[in-house]
DNA sequence: TTGTTTCCCATCAAATCCCATGTTATCCCA
DNA sequence: TGGGATAACATGGGATTTGATGGGAAACAA
C-alpha cells in the first residue's frame, strides 16, 4: 500500500455527543485503525483553534519521528512535545463503537450535543458543526482561488 | 500495464439515478479501477461548480502525495485538505456495478434521476445532464475563440 | 454512600446485499 | 451476412446486516 492503501481518514461525519460525553466514532474511521496494536484513537486540542486533532497509532509514529530529528535543546521542540503529546488522550472504543471524550477536550472544541468528524487522510479533525461551517466556507473560497497551487503531479509511472 | 493504457477514464455514459440514490457505474471505469486494494471509487463536490469530481485509489494516492509536499503549515494545505479529503466520499459497489451517491452528493451536483459519467483519463466527472449539456456548449465556444492556444505535438510517425 | 466511569443490551434508521428481470451488445454459425 | 443464441450491462424491489443512539446495570473512586 502506497499511501492512501486503505488507511486514510475520509469525509464529513456529524454525530451526536451524549450527556455522557460518548461519540460514536465514524465506522469508515474506525476501520482504519482497526489493526493497530492497540486499537485506539488519539486525540489533542488543536493549538491552532477551537478544534480537536486525531490520528491512529501511524500518525503518533510520524509525530514522534518527526520530533527525533529535531534538536534536543530546540524550543520548537520542547514546544510541540508538551503541547502535542502533553495534552494527547489515547481513547478506547466500547463495544458499538463509542469513545468517552472527557470534558477539557469536549469544552477546548466548544461541543454542544453534535460532533463533526473531518477526515484529512493522515489524520482528522473534531468540530462542533457550527463552528466548522464558517471555517469550511472560508476553506472553500481559499482553494478555489488558489486552485492553480494545486497541480497533480506526473503519473508516478510517467507518460 | 504501467501505462494509461487499460486505466484511463473515458468516454461519457448516462445512467439511472434511483430513489436509492444508486447509480451503476460504466462498466470501462469499473475495469479502471479492478484492482485496486479496495475496490473503490472516490467521490468529492467540485468546488469550482455544481458537480462532482471522482477517480479511484490511484488519483487520491496522487493528491495525499502532492499535500504531503506542502509545508504543514501552509494556509493552501489546510485549505486543500479541507476542501478535498473532508468531503471526499469512498463508494464500493455493489453486486451489479452500483454505488450508491449520499444525498449531498446528489444535491451538489443537481442531479435528478440521472447522472452523466464523463471521462477525463486520470479522474472523472459526474453531471447532471442538462448542466453538462450547457457546460459543453460553453465549452466549445471557448475552444473556438482560444484555438490558437491550441497546438497539436508533432505526429510520431512523421508525415 | 455519592458521583463517575465502564460495560452491556434494546431500539431504530440507514447502508448493503441478494435475487429477479428487461435491455442492449456480442458472438457464432448456417 | 442475416438471425438466433449468449453473454454483459443496467435496473427494480425486497431482505438482511451494519451503524448510531439511548438507557440502565455493574464496577470503581472518592
Amino acid at each position: 500500500m502506497g499511501l492512501g492503501g486503505s488507511g486514510v481518514f475520509l469525509s464529513t461525519t456529524i454525530n451526536g455527543v451524549d450527556a455522557k460525553g460518548r461519540v460514536s466514532v465514524p465506522a469508515g474511521f474506525r476501520a482504519v485503525v482497526k489493526n493497530d496494536p492497540d486499537e485506539k484513537i488519539y486525540v489533542w486540542p488543536s493549538f491552532e483553534g477551537g478544534y480537536l486533532e486525531g490520528g491512529g497509532q501511524a500518525l503518533l509514529d510520524r509525530y514522534l519521528a518527526l520530533l527525533e530529528e529535531m534538536d534536543p535543546y530546540d524550543d520548537a521542540r520542547a514546544a510541540f512535545e508538551q503541547t502535542i503529546f502533553g495534552d494527547t488522550r489515547g481513547l478506547g472504543f466500547d463495544g458499538t463503537g463509542r469513545v468517552t471524550l472527557p470534558k477539557d477536550l469536549i469544552e477546548h472544541a466548544g461541543l454542544t450535543g453534535k460532533a463533526a468528524f473531518v477526515g484529512l487522510g493522515a489524520r482528522f479533525e473534531i468540530w462542533d458543526p457550527e463552528r466548522l461551517a464558517e471555517r469550511k466556507a472560508n476553506a472553500r473560497n481559499f482553494a478555489r482561488d488558489n486552485k492553480k497551487s494545486l497541480k497533480l503531479p506526473p503519473r508516478p509511472g510517467g507518460a
